[in-house]
DNA sequence: TCGATACATCTAAAAATATCGATGTGTTTT
DNA sequence: AAAACACATCGATATTTTTAGATGTATCGA
C-alpha cells in the first residue's frame, strides 16, 4: 500500500455514515442489499449511493450485483493492508 | 475507540502532508522540531501548524514544549488503538 | 409490454476543510 | 530593553466534500 491509497483509505474510513455501513456489513456477516443500508443511514438513496462508491473506490467494499439488487462484501485484505501499513508507527 | 473517536483519526491520517509528518516523525526517531517539518511541506507556517494541531487534536502526536521549541512525538498508544478498532473488519 | 423496483449518475447547493498573510504570545539573544 | 526566533491563532478566500432532487439504466413482476 502507497501513500495514495493511504489516503483514499483514510479519507473513506472518516465519515461516520460509511462506518455505519461497514459496521452493518461486518456484522450481518457476508452481503447486504444497498435497499437495507438506506434505513440504517437516513439519509438520501444518491447521498447513501455517493458512499457507497467511495467505499468501493477504497476498496474496502466489493460490490456484488444480483438482479436488481446490489449486495457488498468487506473486502478484508484491503483492511488488512491497511493495518500493515499502520503497524511502522506503532512499534 | 468510540466511533466519534475512530472518525476523527481517520480525517487526520486522510491528508498526504500529515502523513509525511507522521513519517518524518517515525523516523526521526523521538523529537522533531516543528522547523524541520515547515522544510518538508513546502506550506506556509500557518498551514503546517494547523496539520500539526489536527494531530495532536487526533491525539496521535504529543507536543513536548522546549524553551521557545516545540517537539513532538509520536503517541504509539492511539495508533494501536486504532488499529485495534480496524481489527475486526479484518476477521 | 408496462409499471414498479433497485441502484447509479448528473447537477447544483450547502457545509467542511485547506491555505495563507497578518498578528499575537512567549522565549532567547544581544 | 529591544530585536529575533518559534510557534499559535485569527480572518479571509479557495478548494473539497457532502447532500439531495432529478434523471438514467437495468431488472423484475403483472
Amino acid at each position: 500500500m502507497d501513500a495514495k491509497v493511504f489516503e483514499k483509505v483514510s479519507k473513506a474510513l472518516g465519515d461516520p455514515y460509511r462506518l455505519k455501513i461497514i459496521e452493518k456489513i461486518q456484522k450481518n456477516g457476508d452481503f447486504v442489499p444497498c435497499t437495507s443500508i438506506l434505513d440504517l443511514c437516513g439519509l438520501s438513496q444518491s447521498t447513501v449511493s455517493h458512499h457507497i462508491k467511495q467505499l468501493v473506490d477504497a476498496n474496502l467494499l466489493v460490490a456484488v450485483k444480483e438482479g436488481r439488487n446490489v449486495k457488498y462484501i468487506l473486502n478484508k485484505e484491503s483492511f488488512g493492508n491497511y493495518i500493515d501499513f499502520l503497524n511502522k508507527f506503532q512499534q
